[in-house]
DNA sequence: ACGGGGTAGTTTGTAGGATAAAAGTCGGAA
DNA sequence: TTCCGACTTTTATCCTACAAACTACCCCGT
């Protein structure tokens, strides 16, 4: 054996989305979402979409498959595979807010995204402040402790804001609460990143969560909806800036 | 060619969810939430759902392409498919949600679903009354008018209250407000169902939704929040009355 | 005995082909 | 003219084969 095998640096992790059929679900995806194929169009075949790709019908089968879990439409024999229309699709789906904000104008979908926060958190805050169990609590208090040693603008402190509103929604014991507030933060977190380096105010950032804190554990709703009320105004400010941008 | 063919009564139409994949869909589904199979486990290779359901692996792999796709577990070769953690699983989801009410307790999914409706729906009602255009105004008119005119606990009764709500979330203006309603008033439409028929007081619900309409037609934001909340607070005597008997 | 590395084996991923079922279209017969 | 049936297109399902990923284990060297 003279010839050494060279073992190749061989990269971390392959992402999970880097199958075929997942590249063909978001080829299509995009295409619908950004209106190639409006609602109620024919998409081409099966086997026209495997030409395009260079892939097996089979792949596209199940990348249609995706689509169709998604709402995004539907297949029927001898008919093909018609765009659904907008308010069946699953916009609440990860995948599908991705391609739809590829696709779509950053500015309203972040402003909306923060109306949004600020009708559903200020309620979130009082059920929590109600009903949080010592457990939730300590969730929280951990959340806040991270952001606190986290480097100011880092991407740990991104990460622990995020966890700190999760928590506040989770304290909440609404069982749809959590889903929603996942969505929203999740989106909002790549966000996030751009604007922290950005922020008005960045010294209030921590006693604005404090409040938060203080209020859930004193158990006084009240006081909670107006912290979280103060902390979403903060971050509208700052939001304000960075689309002026 | 003595044989006559006979013509099969035909079943007028097959429902698009009788297709193999999506029963093995539902049937993986469901044990995952259910909680056969828990977050972190492994679950039967796909030559095992095979034999189970008596399909194919074909059918089988576009099953967990789907349930792949809704967040509820990954795959991966030589290791197979796992459980995703819950807050991975997109909860949000029609098929998931469905999966979710038959195997958990009605009650709690049910108030839990009226408490989100107490946050969001005031919140979009004070955006409705700010920003409606005449054509979504329009378009809650004809909601109204239609119950109206519906016989009371009808299907159209109830058809027309749901459309009058997501009227008032899409007046809101706000790009996601409408999938979060769509996802809410979709789960509520079976429930009211049963409820319109055990009415606390019937004879409120359109003098109700008729002061929520007057609100957002005279553009009063204040008016609209406290219309839509006497609404509600209507809606959760119904249920607290149905969900105890 | 112990550690490292290569490899065998299991499971998903992709390909390609064959056949069945669905549903419009069109032509022919009553 | 009207209605029924064959035709045709496209998805639905099944099958088989092979590739790729990754674990777990075995074997070898130290």
């Amino acid at each position: 054996m003279g010839e050494r095998r060279m073992k190749p640096v061989r990269a971390p992790r392959r992402k999970p989305g880097s199958r075929v059929h997942s590249e063909l679900a978001a080829g299509i995806g995009r295409r619908i979402l950004d209106g190639t194929y409006p609602p109620g169009s024919l998409l081409p075949n099966e086997a026209e979409w495997g030409q395009m790709f260079g892939a097996s019908r089979t792949a596209v089968r199940e990348a249609i498959r995706t689509l169709n879990g998604k709402g995004l439409l539907v297949s029927r024999p001898k008919i093909g595979s018609r765009v659904e229309p907008r308010e069946r699709w699953n916009l609440l789906d990860r995948d599908v807010m991705a391609w739809h904000r590829a696709a779509l104008d950053e500015r309203t979908f972040l402003l909306s995204l923060q109306e949004i926060r600020r009708i559903l958190e200020p309620g979130a805050a009082v059920l929590a402040a109600a009903r949080r169990s010592p457990a939730q609590l300590a969730a929280l208090e951990r959340a806040f402790t991270d952001m606190q040693s986290a480097e100011v603008s880092s991407e740990a402190m991104v990460e622990a804001d995020v966890r700190f509103h999760l928590a506040l929604l989770a304290a909440a014991n609404n069982e749809l609460l959590v889903p929603f507030g996942i969505v929203i933060e999740q989106a909002l977190a790549s966000m996030f990143a751009y604007t922290t380096s950005h922020a008005v105010h960045p010294e209030q950032l921590l006693p604005l969560h404090a409040a938060v804190l203080r209020a859930v554990a004193s158990q006084s709703p009240e006081a909670a909806r107006k912290a979280v009320t103060a902390l979403l105004d903060d971050t509208d400010e700052t939001l304000v800036a960075a689309v002026e941008a």
